[in-house]
DNA sequence: CAGTGGTCTAGACCACTGG
DNA sequence: CAGTGGTCTAGACCACTGG
């Protein structure tokens, strides 16, 4: 005997699951869905409420609820610098700084810096080699209110995450990893072949006053891996 | 304004940090805690339903509700299996076991697992889905002198890992990250469409007397992510 | 058996959002 | 303004645990 609040969560995953429902659509009202499977508010908000918590569904209050855009992640992993990695394993570390500039954020980087949108940003754009080789392609978008003078750094001597770090420095991160094709343009940066996947690292940085910046790392497959060791 | 039920869960809070209750304890009942605080007992079962999915406490139903002893692991040390995983997302985990023999070893597995060339060693072959949806294939070559009994277990109910610690309790784990694309053969299993990037982890796990499992762990990159959080 | 948690109802008032 | 979610009440019946 199934609880009716877990049917009702049934019948919106399902819906979910199907395609019939997108990931922004909004999901029948507290009121109509109580209506629709013949129980109370409370009941159907139950149901509800057990969606938000898994992540599954968002709530606003007076707007509705809506689908979230939420894919799956989990697991821990330690990243270091790449320049310190390199060193450690008594390699020759080069880089490449293709870019360097002041934009204004767009949605996706006004999120993920968690400044307004058209906020002015920093970005740069570098090509981190071992032994000549590319192994690292680094888009770094950085919150100005906590490194001012970024901007204006030579970052062949120093790479931009330690200049970040000393300025700033890091208390905790987040990161997501995944595998990915390279872009065309991509390819070029890292010198591959394109259609090779590649490794994406997308982490955002924190100091003790809010979020510093965040990066897009791309790694040729065929060129690096990542390690870890775990003590339990 | 601070709603009654966050009242109510501030106190129970307040009681196990001033070390009032200690792990194993038990809370006052909903009925009680309702008459104590004059609320309904919907709203005391609130407070209580929230701090037991914070992993706070631990309810049992005709018994009572007791303080948790859950000391949170550090975030950079958690290792999860798939199956807890999806359904700490509320998703639905199953699986099909492709393959569960015995081998002698070659030489990649007999170096990994740190037995000599040719010993028999087990061999599974499981996908894991959420959803329906093939997540991960998972290959793992087992060393017999810590799980003897591996090889004759149903793994559909019990999955590969959640055994495995259950006979040998893991106190390390190696794990190295790459991107690839999945063979056409690994394709199949997964349900995929070839030349698709996969992340591919690679994961050799101990207990206390030596090298239990080497695992390789490959997941479709468009369903598929690693999110790892930090604090210095 | 009395007490516990698990589910559910049919109401209520509120704060908030958009039009 | 009507509609949304946020909180809360005072009941109800049930399944389960221990004594």
């Amino acid at each position: 005997m199934q609880a009716r609040f877990s049917q009702i969560k049934a019948a919106i995953t399902e819906g979910i699951e199907n395609g019939d429902m997108q990931p922004g659509d909004k999901v029948p009202s507290e009121n109509q869905l109580a209506e629709a499977h013949s129980v109370s508010r409370m009941t159907a908000r139950r149901a509800l409420t057990e969606l938000v918590d898994a992540g599954i569904l968002i709530r606003t209050q007076g707007l509705g609820t809506f689908v979230s855009d939420h894919r799956p992640m989990s697991s821990m992993l330690t990243i270091r610098s790449i320049h310190q990695e390199i060193e450690q394993r008594g390699h020759r570390y080069s880089n490449r700084v293709v870019a360097q500039q002041c934009l204004p954020a767009d949605d996706t980087r006004a999120a993920w810096l968690g400044v307004p949108l058209a906020a002015q940003v920093y970005h740069t754009q570098v090509v981190h080699h071992e032994n000549d080789l590319p192994i690292q392609l680094e888009d770094r978008w950085v919150n100005p209110a906590f490194a001012p003078d970024y901007i204006a750094q030579d970052f062949t001597s120093q790479t931009t995450s330690q200049y970040l770090n000393q300025v700033a420095p890091l208390t905790q991160a987040d990161h997501v990893v995944e595998a990915v094709l390279a872009t065309q343009n991509q390819a070029e940066q890292l010198d591959l072949s394109p259609q090779l996947p590649c490794l994406k690292i997308t982490r955002r940085t924190y100091s003790a006053k809010g979020i510093v910046s965040f990066a897009l790392l791309l790694h040729p497959g065929n060129r690096y891996r990542l390690g870890g060791h775990l003590d339990f």
